[in-house]
DNA sequence: GTCTCGAATGTAAGCGCTTACAATTTTTCA
DNA sequence: TGAAAAATTGTAAGCGCTTACATTCGAGAC
């Protein structure tokens, strides 16, 4: 304001903001002609339609939210809590599913969880204050009294980046622990026995969990027991991925390939290995998960397991939108396939 | 919560979702003291607040962002729209941006522009239209008539990624010419003469601009003349920093230096040079700006400008939560500084 | 020409909250 | 001890919009 209200003349602004009140006066019809103009324009006569739209126009009027959602009792919101937009690990994704809703008219509020199940729940209860007609999760793993309060509320879930047919809520994803046996697969058919494996936390990260059961899941079928694994669990960074790797070589007997629960650990490893000197894969062999625009600018190229980002997000979206439009009831789960990305990262063992 | 819904009858709920008026009825009080135990507590007595707080707990009262904003007129919201979220340029910024302002309770919604001065303005009344308070920008260019809007609905806001004290809005951000001129010089002192240049598009975009001044300014005050430049205009991404490396190098004579407006496309350099077997820095130097992580991570590592990423983003939040409670003047803009960090992909020129 | 029916529009009741103002109670202090 | 000041609480008027319902009008049907 300030500016622009010094301009007396122009058109009708008694206050500041142009309100549904003065466009309906501007147009000589009722504030209910005006709100089916702009929320089901074909229930409005041509004429009258085009008479409202000019008066819109004319002052500027834009609907105001708050007042909008108290009477419609919905939004046009949907939020997404995701462990961290400080890597790129769920950008891709989220950028897809932004571009979707918008696509739709929905805006999506980001939250950021730092993968800690107490700012997860501050966040989704935080997210569903403001209003968010619908939440897209990361992962099954919660405590069920959120559930249940999302349910009190109504406020469909839709949770991504996992695909379990048993986890009682809808999901779209892919098969953590199905895709890391496939990897794991691979490394051992090239004659990998000592490996070892850097993974996120497990204990709030049912994905990280998945990934390790399908590293095990693999060793077993090959006729190897788990027990050999040497593994590692660390906060998901660069820096974690780096210090991560270093203990893992100055183990004895040193693996010689190491499984990472994600691309940016295993950026983080791969950078330790050239500091340490070692040849990669010649010396050692490291692979990824996710498939991250990192994964090929790093030198080797890292193996890795490609998942598919954007058609998540996208149709995550799509499954959110009709979640809230059908009055919210349960879609069903989506699956989606994930491949492996063989790199050069990846060799068979030293010696 | 939740669990105690099943009984049918605990409490109050005549419908679905409890309400600041069954809060009151509940603690035997007046709506308009329960509005005050949430947003002013010390104006409430003890054991007054204690009683309504309770029937909060046990009701599970959460209140309705449409009302609250309808009434108070705000919305505790924060808007940014930022290029993308595609890369990880911004993402370190806005992290920190939304940690601070959810420090201070207020929630941050963010929109895309993709480099596109239209959907740029879309999102700006989007956001504006959804009751964000205040705005954070990347870049002074925009069209004026955007500036006359804000300023017309009351929504102030700040410019960040930029410092120029001269542009009619406040801003935090660096000097990009002036960055961009000190890295060139150091890359002339090595020697370099023939130097490639790959800028963003520079159209829409003032810190492209600036950048592509910035190295001007440092060939005149070499005596060199800007004309000799080889500059490639491209949008940003690994890709097209590719194909625009791959085209540098086919001019004659060939540049021995590769300055890139920022590190995406000084990582698609890195890796076309490697493609096509041109080792760094002893056949060509490349150089990036920002910092990003994936600089550290290439090999060599990107000589690039080092940007306050996260110093940016928090300050920034401190700076609009002022402009928002101080009534929305303009906050003196605030200058950051970069440096040079000089990595492993700039070396003296080859031959 | 009258009647019926549907399309177009208007009327007005909230949606759930904040807050100015009024009413009441408690403190403070001479 | 009593009046004034301060603290606490209540009353009620909106905030700007959507939407159920009522009203009006014109076009066929008869």
């Amino acid at each position: 304001m300030s500016q622009g209200n010094d301009h007396p003349g122009q058109s009708d602004m008694t206050a500041g903001v142009a309100t549904l009140a003065d466009v309906a006066e501007h147009a000589q019809v009722s504030t209910a002609t005006v709100s089916r103009c702009l929320n089901a324009p074909e229930r409005v006569a041509k004429h009258t339609r085009e008479r409202v739209l000019a008066a819109v126009q004319e002052l500027g009027y834009s609907p105001n939210f708050g007042a909008r959602a108290l009477a419609a009792r919905r939004t046009g919101t949907v939020g997404a809590i995701i462990p961290t937009m400080d890597n790129a690990i769920f950008a891709r994704a989220i950028q897809a599913f932004q571009e979707e809703l918008r696509a739709h008219g929905v805006t999506l509020l980001v939250a950021c969880s730092a993968y800690r199940p107490e700012i997860e729940e501050e966040q989704i209860r935080a997210l569903v204050a403001r209003g968010a007609d619908a939440l897209l999760l990361i992962g099954h793993q919660r405590d069920d009294a959120i559930y249940q309060f999302l349910e009190r509320r109504g406020v469909p879930a839709l949770v991504a980046w996992v695909h379990d047919p048993d986890a009682g809520h809808p999901s779209i994803g892919f098969d953590n622990r199905k895709a890391m046996h496939e990897l794991t697969r691979e490394v051992i058919r090239l004659g990998h026995r000592r490996i070892g494996v850097i993974t996120a936390e497990q204990r709030d990260n049912d994905r990280a969990r998945a990934r390790v059961g399908g590293i095990c899941d693999a060793m077993l079928a090959a006729g190897l027991s788990p027990d050999d694994l040497a593994l590692v669990e660390t906060p998901y960074s660069v820096e974690h991925g780096r210090q991560a790797f270093a203990r893992l070589m100055r183990r004895a007997p040193r693996p010689g390939v190491v499984i990472c629960g994600n691309d940016v650990l295993a950026a983080g490893a791969l950078q330790m290995a050239r500091e340490m000197g070692l040849h990669v894969p010649g010396d050692v062999s490291i692979t990824g998960f996710d498939d991250i625009e990192i994964a090929t600018l790093v030198d080797p190229a890292l193996t890795t397991v490609h998942v598919p980002h954007r058609a998540m997000g996208r149709q995550a979206a799509q499954l959110l939108i009709e979640m809230v439009r059908s009055g919210a009831p349960l879609a069903k789960s989506v699956e989606l396939k994930t491949d492996l990305r063989l790199r050069g990262t990846l060799g068979p063992p030293p010696g």
